[in-house]
DNA sequence: TACTTCTCTGGAACCGGTTCCAACAAATCA
DNA sequence: TGATTTGTTGGAACCGGTTCCAGAGAAGTA
């Protein structure tokens, strides 16, 4: 492999100048560039971006820590980080986290070991310690999908997000809405338990009796949905309208109710959360928290903040849309049925 | 940010002999390297990555080229890299591709920036200069999912599965068997094609003649599939069983059943192609191509290339397994409700 | 005792870029 | 004309590790 110094010696130049038209320099002669860029083109050379990256301590990388690829919505947003940074110079390490010791070993170690420029952390929330740490260190940090005061943010409102997926239901005349979803504590992400809270807000700000046998939270993954949605669509008493705490349990409730001749949305009204490509699909109706843009906008953040090498924690919000389509509708229908 | 020397000259040692404790050779005495951990725990010294890769030429890097991930099947081969490069020292950077030329880019640039130690590519077949080049340059290259005489490749038999998907479906005495897919012709992995020809062979090896109104393969996405679907089924004398070619179209071919109130299986049989994680939760019956060890057994074949430095092509195919579920049934039963 | 061998150690060179700084020629100014 | 500025250029130092090689001292051998 062709060096600096074999160039320079081919042009009849020192290093400094190899260096200077490699890196666009105006105070270089038009003659002088010229043999530099024939000697480059006759040795094949390529500069060797890790003596770069050693010199100016700049390494063109972001990393990424994500929780490991089981869940739609984060591949989703990874997608958009994907493609913000596909137009940059940047390339993408990406670190999978599988359990909690990971993550914790991956945002201590990350900031110090200098082999990325930037860190994007999604749908991770890190303890107190880790984001004084992260806020204190050298290079920017970036949180997608999570909140700490002092640390940059792209973040969706959770609470308001189950509030308006409960208020659609209510606003079509249901009073009989369970809720559905993964369990509430897990060791990563509590976005469940905020879309939890808004479904309780919202039964609270319309007067509408908290029922506790409407509220399963017992398993994650659309196969157990059905299971779940069972246990809801068997009770003496069953729901008009089911809240799936993301559009996979959605998808599953809507299969369940299919086995079970329930006609949805003639008979159950179902609403998701999240607007991933399958709930497209299925014609769910669904509150869209714009996963992908979440990703392109982590990126566009961490650019900035990198530009700037300013740390002035931030925080970014991203709209919530609720997305009619075919899984809910009026209850009146459903009372002149009965 | 202390560096080795700043080490060496705590614990009043050279910095080699840092460099010695900080790789483990043994040729350090106990008392001499316990001096120099002390000094690292003081400094609270981390090597610096970057250096080291200079100096070693080895980056602990792996590139993994894959098409933008749209498909199920790209995130879950993706996952089994990210799981078996977890237990190693290695890094994963991702080169995500969405149009030929920026593929054709990656291929050429990657092997020769010293950025990676090692290249996976799934699911995107090199052209034969590609391939050559890739051959031959220092480090070593694993295909997934994609075939070439020159490299080391992990294979699906996508004919063979293709046989036995159709197989699968005259042995359960159907006779009327559409075949649906994206387009055959695509700018990227002509897996479809090949399932397409293990259909036809599968026909042909049973004498059952070939019906030209029974071949779709106009678009991509369960959405499309639906229409797709549709046209299929609302033929003169529809057929009575679809081969799908992937398991997203699969669901697809199914919601559209169940909304033309067609019984599945009863009425009309479906087995899809490649064993994600919704032909579980949908109960398909699929060829399963066991996506995620693909992923899994790239790295290790790449792994073993990087230790031997050995670069001589090899292969190894992955199994197909026929998982039989709740969306295919003996046509007898049908001929009997006509 | 003298010599070889072995264990452990440190200095210097090296990986391949970037960049500070000094130098020189040509151009500008007084 | 001499002094100063401007435009180019090259050498050397630097980034922070690894490693070759030489050397000191201890241990082993004749």
């Amino acid at each position: 492999m062709p060096t600096i110094r074999d160039v320079a010696k081919r042009a009849n130049v020192g290093i400094a100048t190899v260096s200077r038209v490699l890196n666009n320099s105006p105070s270089v002669s038009d003659e002088t560039r010229n043999a530099v860029l024939a000697a480059i083109e006759d040795l094949d050379f390529t500069p060797n971006p890790i003596a770069r990256q050693l010199s100016t301590g700049r390494t063109s990388t972001v990393g990424v820590i994500l929780p490991y690829l089981t869940m739609p919505s984060y591949v989703e947003r990874l997608r958009g980080v994907q493609h913000a940074l596909a137009e940059t110079e940047y390339h993408m390490v990406l670190f999978s986290v599988g359990k909690p010791s990971e993550r914790d070993a991956y945002i201590k170690d990350l900031p110090r070991n200098n082999l990325v420029d930037g860190i994007l952390i999604i749908s991770l929330p890190p303890d107190n310690d880790q984001a004084e740490r992260l806020a204190n260190a050298d290079i920017p940090t970036v949180l997608v999908d999570a909140y700490h005061e002092k640390l940059c943010c792209i973040l969706t409102d959770d609470v308001k997000g189950g509030k308006m997926a409960t208020q659609h239901l209510i606003d079509l005349g249901h009073k009989r809405i369970a809720f559905l979803s993964a369990p509430l504590e897990t060791p990563f992400h509590p976005s469940t338990k905020y879309r939890y809270q808004g479904y309780r807000q919202a039964l609270l700000e319309n007067d509408i009796p908290f029922r506790s046998e409407y509220v399963i939270s017992e398993n994650r993954g659309r196969f157990k949905a059905k299971k779940m949605a069972k246990k809801l669509l068997t009770l003496p008493e069953p729901p008009t309208a089911i809240f799936a705490g993301n559009d996979t349990l959605a998808i599953g409730v809507i299969d369940r109710a299919k086995d079970l001749k329930i006609k949805i949305p003639k008979e159950l009204s179902v609403i998701g959360f999240d607007g991933i490509r399958d709930a497209e699909y299925t014609n769910l109706t669904t509150i869209d928290q714009n996963l992908f843009d979440s990703g392109v906008e982590g990126v566009q953040m961490l650019l900035k903040a990198l530009e700037e090498s300013s740390s002035t924690p931030c925080e970014r919000r991203l709209s919530l849309d609720l997305i009619r389509r075919r899984t809910t509708k009026r209850v009146k229908e459903l009372s002149d049925n009965v």
